[in-house]
DNA sequence: CTAAAAGTTTAGACAAATCTAAAAAATATT
DNA sequence: AATATTTTTTAGATTTGTCTAAACTTTTAG
């Protein structure tokens, strides 16, 4: 068994690593863990002998399978609570990252099937992310980011890769949520600002806010 | 905020001193935690600067309001995820302790305030402990030990004092849930055990299983 | 293609929670 | 009351995850 920090370390490697599959740098690593690269470098040595990374002085790491099944098992664990929480508890959804932060370190796997059976196996968290199977598969529905629609082109707000509750609460007060329809009305030239229509309402966002929100066209 | 080990020498000083209110003792810790008494004293100093508990060497340690508070919180919480996992995920009984164990450190008062309400303010768990509320109180209603019944004396099964699976199990076998009837029909004389009626089938436990188990008269 | 910049690693140190062995205090025994 | 036993504390060491400062690689830019 890892411990928490372990745990955090592989989940940020999982997290840095699932798009692109190209090794991860010791200095990204450090950024989202909020350490210096000195500290990283002590972890990944220590992952990299338990064999959950595979790691090359200076060149960055990889996750190993078994790596990156105990990675994708926490991810799991992390959508589960994360779905209880706000299916059960009636929290919103920019509440609750937090606390599946803490909760996904709990260590039972009875615990966790139960919970995915109690939720009625959910295919998706609150945010839209894939939830993972016991096996760890999962759709990799791949979305467009919004940004990348044109002026006239539409789609369904599938999800969003931006989980701060400055960031979600946003969106809520637009209306920009789960399963509603956008339509790109107009691009501002001067910023690249988006005019949308959701639900006949016109409302405007940043570049910088639809880079984050993901859409099945 | 404290740590888990924190919290755990915390539990362990509420639950040796709650019944007689008398100070504990480094060993008395020490076994419970399973550390050596040399790493307890370096803790209840510590815990002992955090005003936590009052200390004096080799006097033994005592809770402060403050400390006794914390500790009462996480019994809490350790008490209503217990009724969690029996009441929505189906666990038994004697499955939970360790998950709870876990769980019970997880820090988010809305958390629990909310879970609190989900499982319907709930004024016991599964093994007939006491819920404190979220001020810290709760019914302190003390129970007889089976043991202390005499022959021909009757009553409701309360609550056990002994949480491991083992002992549980061993209860479910016998029938003697919370809730049960029992009458006491005989003593042995050669080891004390005893002779029980419970929905009218005789069974049979030995003076120790009846020690912890607390019943209403 | 070399020099500067950026990124990474090493060395040595620290705090938390633990340990063993030895010393000190409290309690029990004769 | 003196001694033996038990309990507790101290001293010094270890492990985990972190740090800073300095050294070393790799990448970037002129």
């Amino acid at each position: 068994m890892q411990s928490f920090t372990e745990e955090n370390y592989l989940k940020i490697i999982y997290h840095l690593s699932s798009d692109t599959d190209v090794a991860v740098q010791t200095n990204a690593i450090a950024e989202k863990m909020g350490t210096k690269a000195a500290s990283v470098t002590d972890m990944i040595k220590k992952l990299a002998d338990k064999q959950l990374i595979i790691y090359q002085k200076y060149q960055g790491v990889k996750l190993t399978d078994t790596g990156r099944r105990t990675a994708i098992n926490i991810v799991r664990k992390h959508r589960l609570w994360e779905v209880f929480l706000v299916e059960k508890l009636s929290f919103k959804w920019d509440e609750v990252h937090d606390i599946a932060e803490e909760l996904e370190h709990i260590n039972s796997s009875e615990l966790i099937e139960r919970l995915d059976e109690f939720l009625a196996f959910p295919k998706n968290d609150p945010h839209g992310d894939p939830i993972p199977d016991k096996d760890g598969k999962f759709d990799s529905a791949t979305f467009i980011k919004l940004n990348k629609l044109k002026t006239n082109e539409q789609g369904l707000v599938m999800g969003v890769s931006e989980h701060s509750s400055a960031f979600l609460k946003h969106l809520e007060k637009l209306g920009l949520t789960l399963g509603k329809l956008v339509k790109v009305t107009d691009i501002t030239d001067f910023d690249g600002s988006i005019e949308l229509l959701v639900e006949s309402k016109k409302i405007n966002i940043s570049r910088e806010v639809a880079k984050h929100i993901l859409i099945k066209a």
